[in-house]
DNA sequence: TGGTAGCATCGACACACGTCGATATGTTCA
DNA sequence: TGAACATATCGACGTGTGTCGATGCTACCA
């Protein structure tokens, strides 16, 4: 096997190659499709977590993090970590890189850039 | 009474008197403290929805727009509507204002835009 | 004043979700 | 190979949430 391998980033209906601002306009611009608006709030459902948004935020602020490393500052259990990167990695919010022993999680500047433009920005 | 009332927006903790940005740092620059991410993920999750996002973006491409402008496109019953327009109003996203029998909705651009800069914009 | 219309609230139901212990999988090292 | 460790998956539990029918309340109009 690689020395590298990328954890895959599940069934997401939307992982178009390039992966910015394809899903749909601006929800202050025009009334969204149903689709459109489905997919949204299934990404949006994974951001709407204090937990999540902490280890986001946690993971956003290194260039990489261990999934040992969340366990302590969200005071959760590990089963609860595993089930969070999860989430977060099946909206491609985060991607795992697994690395012997560990997983190495960082966060996708693009899509979370494309959740914004989606809010109007 | 008068003539034209605005609806209550309800007790969310954040009503401070500037309503943009107040919350907390982007998350993708540094941890979040536990009280802030609790308190984004109370509003994210009025947008994680598809009917709201909807509800949203009809309301929002319009100056204006009544609930009963609602029941249709969205295909919902009237509780259901009524449901939804009280949960975006509670996070602040909407507003509605009662004039005679109707309830007039309209967007917040300004809390929009501090969910898009809590979201790193 | 009575009737109707718009909207909010209540109660109930089905379903989704966060959580964790137990267990499985896979990797490292002796 | 076997032991130890990091992580994922499973099963179960309690709680939260979307939905709608029934009902209540207020504003308008004849």
């Amino acid at each position: 096997m690689a020395e590298s391998l990328t954890v895959k980033r599940a069934a997401n209906s939307l992982d178009a190659d390039s992966d910015d601002l394809v899903w749909c306009s601006p929800v202050t611009t025009a009334p969204l499709a149903e689709s459109e608006a489905t997919e949204l709030a299934r990404i949006l459902a994974a951001l709407a977590d204090p937990v999540r948004l902490r280890l986001l935020s946690i993971v956003a602020s290194s260039p990489e993090v261990c999934s040992c490393e969340l366990e302590g500052p969200l005071a959760k259990s590990q089963p609860t970590i595993s089930h969070h990167t999860k989430v977060l990695a099946d909206a491609g919010i985060i991607t795992g890189e697994k690395r012997g022993k560990w997983t190495w999680w960082h966060a996708n500047p693009d899509r979370i850039a494309a959740i914004r433009k989606a809010l109007g920005g």
